[in-house]
DNA sequence: TTGTAGGCGTTATCAG
DNA sequence: CTGATAACGCCTACAA
């Protein structure tokens, strides 16, 4: 049974009013005397009156909606930067709707139609791997919806980014190891194509060559997925090696743990064997026997400074064509799963 | 600058047609001639022009829109039954807003009210740790919402539900405990007032009940949350008691790793001097070392069915007073935290 | 095949 | 202090 739900008219009948001052009775309009809101108050109340959002927005041309578009949530980097997000919305009368891509170009896309069509007023965005193509930037562009990149950028997209100094994290990280004494050094990398994963690659290839290390054959192994199982291939390609890395630099914790998982079935001593440096530091990473050595995101604070961005463009709602571009500083933690 | 969005009576003037005309062009309309439809859809497409969907919404008083609230989203828990919620959804025609109560009753009301006010189709719900009133669910209800329980149960709310047998689960893990010939079990307990704590509380007493064995005193420890950090006190507490446990079944995954984390810093042996049991089966338990013994859920599954049963009531759209509960199995999986 | 008009629920403007 | 009315963008009878 469809309910009929209680509009502002059914009030204004019921208490022989006109609608317009039900309506302002509601919003304790101060032209109203106390007696009539008194009235409309407790009958709206009592009816369990809820405004229609969709009518007011309509009429305001406002949602005062956001939008946070993830590769998935599952993933603890992410999850951890929507409630930074959320943090900073509370109380700001905006609300915020998360959403996932599941890493597809495709899914990415009708998001963010869908988004155009009911009219947020922002989007945040970390954009899938399989993302190659602008146009659908451009399309919120043209629709006057502000966006923010954070995490991953798009390159030739023109907008404020909220980043990590991937290369710096990934070149600290090798360096690091060099110095702990390790000359084999290997690097299980992310997807391809994705900004994350090159500039970490950077990284580790400019901290090779500042030592004049060359990068071995098949000592860079692509994953196809952020999970424990993607990394398991891999790390054994790589173990495997008839000449075998004595370090491994991995794109994310998840597989730095698969790799350690390989490593011990392998019966390799870590680190005295092979040392293994992650990147992301998830919560349980530092609970692992041996503890993970990784470099820690700033994840809450990319997830504060993005929103904080978008908000204020939504606000002054101006067509800047200078954009705001952050670059946050990784760190490096050493624990114990790679030399000292 | 705030951009004029284009309308169907954009398109209108320019082409010198009624926004009737241009409004059935646009929907394929049969009675429309092809030269209209083709003028009208080209322009429509170099123009950029979204319907707006808060207008069509309004008009035919549907959203498509279904929200699900979920204590928190860093959870591995939530995130899988999520995405096995967008699973089915996909291609349906309902978008899915994903929303956090970060386990505050306060928040949760919030959420609510506002789904209430945006007008959303229907409603997934999993309560948070805070929440003993049971108004805002009344609420739905008098706004004619359907919504549906899933993973913690509220007593006294009568709405569809979709649940796990938590007490099987615990009775299963110390069960089998027992059988190990551990002789000493405690239990590290969820936050007080949820039904799963309850539930998996009462079978790991049932369980020891069944052997004649007493619940011991200070063999019980509730955590006050869900992460690692929670978990470090109280296992401390456990494993420091005069007469320490030969045995934990821990509330989920998290806390067991922190368990075995103490018991490890204690160099106490595992699962020789301890055995350890988690809940949840998260995707990195079988990773660590020793992997971890744990009840599995079928997290995915619950997500799916939870949505079908409210994508059923928002269909059937008819005011019932008999409600599914589904009760799904948890399975127990035995690995290397615990005797054989 | 296309145009006219009313209505979805709300607020703002202008009268009274 | 309160009432009538237009408008937000769209769809759908009904009319032409």
């Amino acid at each position: 049974m469809k309910k009929h739900r209680v509009t502002i008219k059914d009030i204004a009948n019921e208490l022989n009013m006109a609608i317009s001052t039900v309506s302002r009775a509601l919003n304790d309009h101060p032209a109203i005397s106390i007696q009539t809101k008194k009235k409309v108050q407790n009958l709206a109340k009592k009816l369990n009156y809820y405004p229609n959002l969709l009518a007011l927005n309509l009429l305001q041309k406002k949602t005062n909606t956001i939008v946070v578009i993830v590769p998935e949530i599952t993933s603890h980097f992410f999850s951890s930067v929507i409630t930074g997000i959320q943090d900073i919305l509370k109380g700001s009368g905006y609300s915020l709707i998360i959403t996932q891509s599941n890493e597809s170009y495709r899914e990415e896309v009708a998001i963010v139609e869908h988004m155009i069509r009911i009219r947020v007023d922002g989007v945040l965005i970390s954009p899938s791997s399989s993302t190659k193509k602008n146009d659908h930037f451009l399309k919120l562009k043209k629709n006057g919806i502000p966006f923010v990149l954070f995490d991953r950028d798009c390159p030739g997209v023109e907008s404020d980014k909220v980043l990590v100094d991937d290369y710096e994290g990934a070149f600290q990280a090798v360096d690091y190891l060099i110095n702990a004494g390790c000359k084999k050094i290997a690097h299980l990398a992310g997807p391809i194509n994705l900004s994350t994963t090159s500039h970490r690659l950077e990284g580790y290839k400019d901290a090779l060559k500042k030592y004049q290390i060359p990068v071995r054959d098949g000592y860079v192994k692509h994953v196809s997925g952020f999970t424990h199982e993607d990394g398991i291939k891999p790390s054994k390609a790589l173990l495997k090696l008839k000449n075998p890395p004595d370090a491994i630099f991995a794109i994310n914790d998840c597989i730095a743990i698969s790799a350690i998982f390989v490593a011990k079935t392998m019966e390799l001593r870590i680190p005295e064997d092979i040392s293994i440096v992650g990147f992301d530091d998830e919560p349980h990473s530092r609970y692992f026997t041996p503890s993970l050595s990784t470099i820690w995101q700033p994840v809450y604070s990319i997830g504060m400074l993005a929103i904080r961005i978008l908000l204020k463009r939504i606000e002054t709602n101006e067509d800047s064509f200078t954009f705001r571009k952050e670059v946050f500083k990784p760190e490096l933690v050493i624990r114990n799963s790679s030399k000292k």
